[in-house]
DNA sequence: CTGAAAGCGCTAACAC
DNA sequence: GTGTTAGCGCTTTCAG
């Protein structure tokens, strides 16, 4: 079990050169089968492994990529949307031999003093970019640099490769799902138009009531940060304009709504029809639970892994883009189950 | 902002050698003031970031310490005390100039297909290992290693470094509060005891009521596993025993018990007192605002950093321990800024 | 104070 | 098929 083993060290308890050594760790064909064996047999015997940091030197890759989650979200960041996005991205780069950094910066002059030496100091191959914000310094930053780098969640510049799932489409499904109801005063809460996911859900959602003639009152929109307090807190700022259905746009929140809305002494679906967005686990664990659109978090993390890969190695040129679809899941909030009659039309 | 300059490189623009713009780039003594000027002000102009790499090799450190969260632990994984606890740990990480790598395994299998990679490949100074089991079996792989390695949470094996909190007396501390305010039937939604923390914050309560002549009663003992769902499951099976207190050894149990009791019709404290551990956010903003052990999350993160380092440069020798305490907060769901008088004795 | 030279462990021509 | 050689970019003796 003894380590610091190089190369050389097999080559001479095998009796060959640290060439040859090398090319049967890298598979290459031109090995003589018994001298392979026997150099593999050294190898399992010493229990040798590559030193990665020379390797690296020479191939000039190191197979780190790095996931930055910026400053400001650490409210985000305790939103299980997230664990599950780092779940998923964390899974991908294991399966693809990849080693995941993670750069959480907690505030502006972290990210300035750190970025630099993290994208220049040639530990990274690529790196990964979430939450970002509309008009995201470090995405400026980041874009002159020659480090490939992947966006989860729409950038609102052009020319940067990314994936997202279709915000907007899931928005409009929504909208189209409670005046399919029978709703007629819908409101929404919001996430913060800061985000291209608050904004291309709320847009969604607007044109999505606004194809079916109902214009989103402002009265009825309240602006949430994506938190479950936040999402609490707007409720209680629509409840006294009386919704008889209210979109979240995200199941944290719709759980905070939910909140205020039990605090009123409001029942859902009865009085007030609420859905989420994300298709957490907490949207179904809810009472009652949540009816919501549902968006492939973990396809979207491993995705985005495949993609910064293909462009670390080549395989794939600068801008490349993949937007996943998203599903509407109908439960109990929206009272879709109930018989067609509607609970309360004010 | 060209990248891929090299020490010659820097060294040729300002007309010195390699090793000079080594020695101003290290801070060391040796060097004239007017050619170390002169060296920074190249740098400066030209961006250039030494490559890590190239170092590493030479000096057999990279900078790189992991985290790795072994398998089984998802639904930890969604207990927000693991995202407070990795932000901690990546905040002491960015602070003393170290790169995070996060190795989150899925299963037994990648667990034991990545480990040795990870540990042999020469990119880690060392390790973070958290949410360890009984008997672990990384652990037992990882005491062979020579990779400096440090546990958050106590190990239950010798002779390994940890950092952790006082989970024993601030349980004691929990049953004492209880027992203090009056409570007779008092019960407990333990966390697993596959896990030392479950142990020690179980033995720490039964300690506390025995203590106070009040044996813990096998009826009044329900297990979960520290996720919400099962504080909630854990209370109903509880509730028909009738206790007047129940001490959840985690706060995010504590709220799916406190779901269970809600929805059992009863209040809280009024019916039945309920304590929570961790004193997180969540259990601040419950309704009513739970009573809890506040355990000093991103200390114990910080501290697990700045262990590992010392062990890394050798400043400190195997065998470092440190357990923080812990702090009760009292708070609404335990009755205790209520008049003397006891809720209800049954 | 500064430069030349060796070498960290590995890969990749290039010979034989 | 296999060994020899030359680096990858850096730190570090060792001379001067």
């Amino acid at each position: 079990m003894a380590e610091n083993l190089t190369l050389e060290d097999i080559g001479r308890l095998a009796g060959v050169s640290r060439s040859t050594v090398s090319r049967v760790i890298n598979g290459q064909a031109n090995v003589n089968p018994s001298v392979r064996s026997r150099v593999q047999e050294v190898i399992q015997r010493t229990g040798y492994t590559p030193n990665v940091v020379a390797r690296s030197l020479v191939s000039g890759r190191t197979g780190v990529i790095g996931l930055v989650i910026p400053s400001r979200v650490h409210s985000l960041f305790e939103d299980p949307y997230f664990s599950r996005l780092i779940q998923g991205i964390s899974a991908a780069s294991n399966r693809a031999g990849n080693t995941l950094s993670l750069f959480l910066f907690q505030n502006e002059e972290e990210e300035s003093a750190l970025y630099p030496r993290v994208v220049t100091s040639g530990v990274l191959d690529g790196l990964i970019l979430t939450a970002t914000r509309m008009a995201d310094p470090l995405l400026a930053r980041m874009a002159v640099g020659e480090i490939p780098l992947v966006i989860v969640g729409r950038p609102d510049v052009d020319g940067i490769s990314y994936v997202d799932v279709d915000n907007h489409g899931g928005a409009m499904l929504a909208a189209g799902h409670l005046v399919d109801l029978g709703y007629q005063r819908i409101g929404i809460v919001s996430a913060p138009t800061s985000t291209t996911a608050g904004v291309d859900r709320l847009n969604g959602f607007v044109e999505g009531l606004a194809l079916r003639g109902m214009p989103l009152h402002p009265d009825l929109r309240a602006d949430g940060d994506f938190s479950e307090e936040s999402g609490y807190q707007a409720m209680r700022r629509l409840i006294p304009h009386r919704p008889d259905a209210v979109f979240a746009a995200s199941d944290t929140m719709a759980v905070g709504a939910l909140w205020a809305l039990q605090e009123a002494g409001l029942r859902v679906p009865h009085d007030v029809a609420l859905m989420g967005f994300d298709g957490l686990p907490a949207s179904e664990k809810s009472n009652p639970a949540l009816t919501t659109v549902r968006q492939p978090v973990t396809d979207t993390g491993a995705r985005a892994v495949q993609m910064l890969n293909d462009l670390v190695t080549g395989a794939a040129t600068s801008p490349v883009v993949e937007v996943f679809p998203v599903e509407l899941v109908v439960r109990e909030s929206c009272g879709a189950m109930l018989a067609s009659s509607r609970p309360r039309t004010d």
